[in-house]
Order: C-alpha cells, then sequence, then structure tokens
RNA sequence: GGCGCGUUGGUCAAGGGGUUAAGACGCCUCCCUUUCACGGAGGAAUCACGGGUUCGAAUCCCGUACGUGCUACCA
C-alpha cells in the first residue's frame, strides 16, 4: 500500500514517479529554521507532515535549517522539540533523536552543498557572481528609475552584471583567487515553462521568465534554502515535501534545482499548504496580532533571550495538546463528515492531504477555546490533573490531597473552557470565600433568613450522614416549617459557600467540603451579612 | 508595480450541474436549572460581481473586483 493513496490521486500527472516510488517508504520531514516562538502554522505543518507519515507507516523527520548565522536564536531549537514533544508529535529522526541520515543540522552538514553548487557551476546551469551588496542596491535602483517591473536578478539583468557568465574566464579565476567574495547562483534559462503537480492545488505551471537567478551558495559558504532543502530532502530520501504556501513562488527553482541535481523521478511530491490568516484584518497570523487580540499564537510560552520578552503559548494559557492538535488539523481541513472532534489516532486514521483546503483560514479563538472545552469534557481527568495541580501551585494553593482534587475536577469540569478555569471554578472547595456577593444576597435577606440560618447550624450539627440528598432533605423542611421559600435561601446559602452564585449543584458542595467547613462558612457570612445590611 | 495563489453566513466549513445550500463556533430568543455551566428547541446566506456554456450553475469557462503570498547573500 504505501504511497498508493496519494499516487492514485494524480495517476496521469505522476505515473513516472508513481512507478518508481511505489516501493519506496513515505518520509517527509518538517523543516524549521530557529529563530524564535513556534507558530500555530508551524505546528500545523507538523501536524500534516505527521499525519501523512504515520497513515503510510512512514518516516517523520525534523532538519533544522538553521543556514542563517544572523538570524539564528538562542534556545530555539530546544524550545521548537520541546513544543513537538507537548503536542505528541515526536520525530522518528531529528537533531535531537538521531538517526540514520545525520547530521539533522544544516549548520553542520555545510561543507556537503558546495559540492552540488559547483557542480551546477560546471555543468553551466550555474554561476559565480561578485556582486556587492551596494552594486545589487543600484542595479535594482536602476531598473525602478527605468520603470522596470521586475527587480529582480535575472536573464534580463545578468549579463551587466559582475559574474562569472559575462566575465572572461580568467577574469572570474583571477577574482576567485585573490579570495574575492562572491556567491553562486543559479542560471534560470527564459522561455521555459516548469510543471510540477501539487497535492493540493493539483497541476501548476510557472513561467521562467518571471523567475530570477536565485543565490544558492552564499558568500559564507553556507547555502541558501533553496539549495539546502534540495540537497538534503534528496539525501535524506524525503518522499513528500509539505510546507506553506508562501513558497509556492520558489517553487520552480526548486524544481529546476531537483532537474539539474538528481532527475525529476527522484524528486518528493509537493504540497503547498494553506495560511493560517490574523482573524480581523488582513495578512498572516503573527505574534504580534495575538497580543493585539489577546491570544496566543505560539505552542508554548517564548522568552525571548535579549529582550525578555514573553509571548504567551497555548500550554500555559490552558489549552490541552489534543485540543491543540485537533483545533489545527480541522483549520483547512476536514474529513466530509460533520465530525469535529477528532484525537491524534483518528487523525492519523482519516487524514488525506487532498482535502487540504486551497484558501487561507482566518483563525477564530472562541473556536479553540470550543475544541478545549470539548476536550476536557471528553477525557478523563487523569490525564490533566497533574497540570491542574500545577496551576493551583502557581496560585499559591498547595493541594495536599490528590483524591479531593480529583473529586472537585469532575465536579466542575463541564464548566471549565481552559485548564486554567478549574482554578477560579474550583478554589471555593479548598479556601472559605474571601468575599461575597452581597448583591445577590440583600434583596432576599431579612431577620426570618437570618433566624433560619442561625436555626440551621445546629440541625446540620445534629446531621449524622452528611450527604447531598439528607442534607438537601433537611434544609427544605426546615425552610417549610418556616414557612420560607426554598429557592431564596439556597441562593443565601451558595453565596455563604461559595462566595458568588455559581457553581456545581449547591449540596454537593456541602456535602464535599464537608459539614465542619460549611457551618463554618454559613457563620462567618452571617457575621459580614450582619454588618452589611445592617440588621 | 510584477508574478503566484485564493474567494460559500461574523468565523471554520459541507457541497464537484437539478438540494428547502449540511454541520460547527460565536451571537440572539426560548426551555431546563429558583445560580452559573451543561443540555435541549428555535432565529439569521439572493454561494464576491459581471458575462458566457447549459433545459438547468454555488458547482464548468472567461473577465472584473477584493483578499493574500512572494518579489533578500531570510527561511
Amino acid at each position: 500500500m504505501l504511497t498508493l493513496g496519494p499516487n492514485f490521486y494524480f495517476p496521469a500527472l505522476c505515473f513516472q514517479a508513481y512507478l518508481c516510488r511505489m516501493f519506496d517508504k513515505v518520509r517527509v520531514r518538517f523543516a524549521p529554521s530557529p529563530t524564535g516562538g513556534l507558530h500555530l502554522g508551524g505546528v500545523r505543518t507538523v501536524l500534516f507532515n505527521y499525519l501523512y507519515a504515520k497513515k503510510y507507516g512512514g518516516d517523520f523527520i525534523v532538519r533544522i535549517e538553521d543556514t542563517d548565522q544572523a538570524r539564528l536564536v538562542a534556545g530555539a531549537e530546544k524550545y521548537i522539540f520541546d513544543c513537538l514533544n507537548w503536542c505528541g508529535l515526536v520525530p522518528d529522526e531529528s537533531a535531537l533523536h538521531g538517526g540514520p541520515y545525520a547530521p539533522y543540522r544544516q549548520s553542520e552538514r555545510k561543507d556537503g552543498y558546495r559540492k552540488y553548487a559547483e557542480q551546477l557551476v560546471k555543468n553551466g546551469h550555474a554561476y559565480y557572481a561578485f556582486d556587492t551588496p551596494a552594486e545589487l542596491d543600484a542595479m535594482r535602483e536602476k531598473l525602478k528609475s527605468a520603470g522596470s517591473n521586475s527587480l529582480q536578478y535575472d536573464h534580463h539583468v545578468r549579463m551587466n552584471m559582475n559574474n562569472s557568465l559575462r566575465l572572461l574566464p580568467a577574469e572570474t579565476n583571477t577574482l576567485l583567487k585573490s579570495g574575492t567574495p562572491y556567491v553562486i547562483r543559479i542560471k534560470v534559462n527564459p522561455d521555459e515553462f516548469v510543471q510540477f503537480a501539487d497535492m493540493i492545488r493539483g497541476e501548476m505551471e510557472f513561467d521562467t521568465n518571471n523567475v530570477d537567478d536565485k543565490v544558492l551558495l552564499k558568500a559564507d559558504g553556507m547555502p541558501t534554502y533553496h539549495l539546502a532543502v534540495v540537497v538534503d530532502d534528496y539525501l535524506m530520501k524525503i518522499s513528500h515535501a509539505f510546507r506553506g504556501e508562501e513558497w509556492l513562488p520558489s517553487a520552480p527553482v526548486h524544481i529546476l534545482l531537483w532537474k539539474c541535481l538528481f532527475g525529476l523521478d527522484e524528486m518528493p511530491q509537493w504540497a503547498h499548504l494553506p495560511l493560517i490568516l490574523k482573524p480581523d484584518g488582513n495578512g498572516k497570523l503573527s505574534k504580534r496580532d495575538g497580543d493585539r487580540l489577546g491570544f496566543p499564537v505560539y505552542a508554548m510560552d517564548w522568552i525571548d533571550p535579549v529582550t525578555h520578552d514573553i509571548a504567551k503559548g497555548f500550554k500555559e494559557l490552558g489549552f490541552l495538546p489534543e485540543a491543540f492538535i485537533n483545533l489545527l488539523a480541522v483549520l483547512g481541513w476536514n474529513d466530509g463528515t460533520e465530525q469535529e472532534i477528532f484525537s491524534l489516532d483518528d487523525l492519523v486514521d482519516k487524514f488525506s492531504i487532498e482535502r487540504v483546503h486551497k484558501g487561507g483560514a482566518k483563525f477564530d479563538f472562541e473556536k479553540a477555546k470550543w475544541f478545549n472545552h470539548e476536550w476536557i469534557k471528553k477525557l478523563d481527568v487523569e490525564h490533566y490533573e497533574k497540570r491542574v495541580n500545577e496551576i493551583f501551585e502557581e496560585k499559591g494553593v498547595s493541594v495536599t490531597d490528590a483524591r479531593y482534587l480529583h473529586q472537585v475536577m469532575n465536579l466542575i469540569k463541564e464548566r471549565c473552557t481552559l485548564l486554567t478555569d478549574f482554578y477560579t471554578q474550583g478554589i471555593f472547595f479548598f479556601e472559605s470565600p474571601k468575599s461575597f456577593d452581597e448583591a445577590a444576597v440583600k434583596p432576599k435577606w431579612d431577620e426570618g433568613k437570618k433566624e433560619y440560618f442561625i436555626g440551621i447550624i445546629c440541625q446540620f450539627e445534629e446531621l449524622v450522614t452528611w450527604e447531598a440528598v439528607s442534607i438537601e432533605e433537611l434544609f427544605k423542611s426546615s425552610a417549610t416549617q418556616k414557612n420560607i421559600k426554598v429557592g431564596e435561601l439556597q441562593m443565601i446559602l451558595r453565596v455563604m459557600l461559595v462566595g458568588s452564585k455559581t457553581g456545581p449543584a449547591l449540596f454537593i458542595i456541602a456535602e464535599t467540603i464537608g459539614k465542619e467547613e460549611t457551618i463554618k462558612r454559613i457563620e462567618n457570612a452571617l457575621v459580614v451579612f450582619n454588618g452589611a445590611f445592617n440588621k
């Protein structure tokens, strides 16, 4: 079976690839550059890669693309792996986990790339370029003032530039020998069409007249993304390359490199994923949008090592990894049924790259929270009580009785949207209310009610079985005796025990916190109400 | 500006020539609960626009508009 499914989707287009790949293993890669926090969109790219690999029994590889030394951020790589780990998307091979194609960090593979760049030069598919940044600027300035609609370094301009195409071989040699800084650029021939089948978008075609001579090897000897991605995908036997839509315009460069270097038969199948857009206005979702609109865009808290700015993560905000994965999966994909709640296993089973949308989706934090709510309700509290315990600790409440926390969590789980809600919804099970919703009590408060509560204290003390039903029975019969409406008393009792008019069934609360604590809280509240209402 | 990609309710979306155009989130109304939540019942779309093709188009084709991406010795 292996790659049968996906290849059958474009049988005519991929027949050749199909033939040569049908017995190969599916191997996909996520290739982040460690420049900061792991964005929503990044996690979704990981997810889709992972799902596809696991669906076809393949390998999921994480390759660190750290070819831009200037943009490296300390800690970013570790952070990426921490996020993947939290999400449960563990790589089969990576810079962290090792594997048969190590190293998985491009900076450590530096020496390997030059050979391919040189080979391209030798075969006439690339050339040395000695242009300085200033000269490049000047070129673009010139094009701009000439009214050109392209500012690219391409076949129109390359014969006016300082490169081995225009220079005499001897001149090039001299420059090379004298150590003049240079880059290697791909030589894109005009008037050709580059075609490939995108698994999401179908047949794609690009006119090479619009493709520029991209830098392949930088002056510092590092490859650019364009060279590195092709070389490493080849060396690591990547069968399917899924990445964000922002890469679509440079896809023809990659196809051309594949063609010149390794042959199209070896090339992975491409899929360009739609973007995740900001919820309000326009554009790709960015960290700033999260700050602005009040929701996270990173998987986990990211602390900038330089500025020490902290960007909130879904994890710390109280999201379950199950929910995070789920909401990301259905942002741009669905299985065609009405199902919306999917576990990772479900997703592996049902995911299909062909059903991924072409259009970008605006991120909706309200819906994201709904997914979390659903997962909190769905999962047994064992799955997340450790995290909830941490949240209580962070708030300065130490939970000594794990069984009690467990019990409380089951009582309130359906009213918790975020894990952090367990604290706000459940704190009164651990501490007496520090304040009361007096406005809720005041209109109902009178001398009769006061007498009633004074009386109920003694009755509670004598109650033998402290269980919700018996407490309720006693409470109600006592009210009937005194000819007071039970409803009004209940509201008051609730505020006495909880502090506000919220929470699960009242007598369950009384049972859970215990007789002694219930009586204590009534007495406490009596004092406060007495003072407040001056009766 | 050039090139690419996209466009079904506020949002996510099903749908692939004939449907009363699913469903979910959010919002509103009501029921349940004398709390809040959960749950339940309702309410809200001339499928961006204009032309074709067709007996018939949200669905196919062409334009236009709008959105978005790329346009670095960044990924």
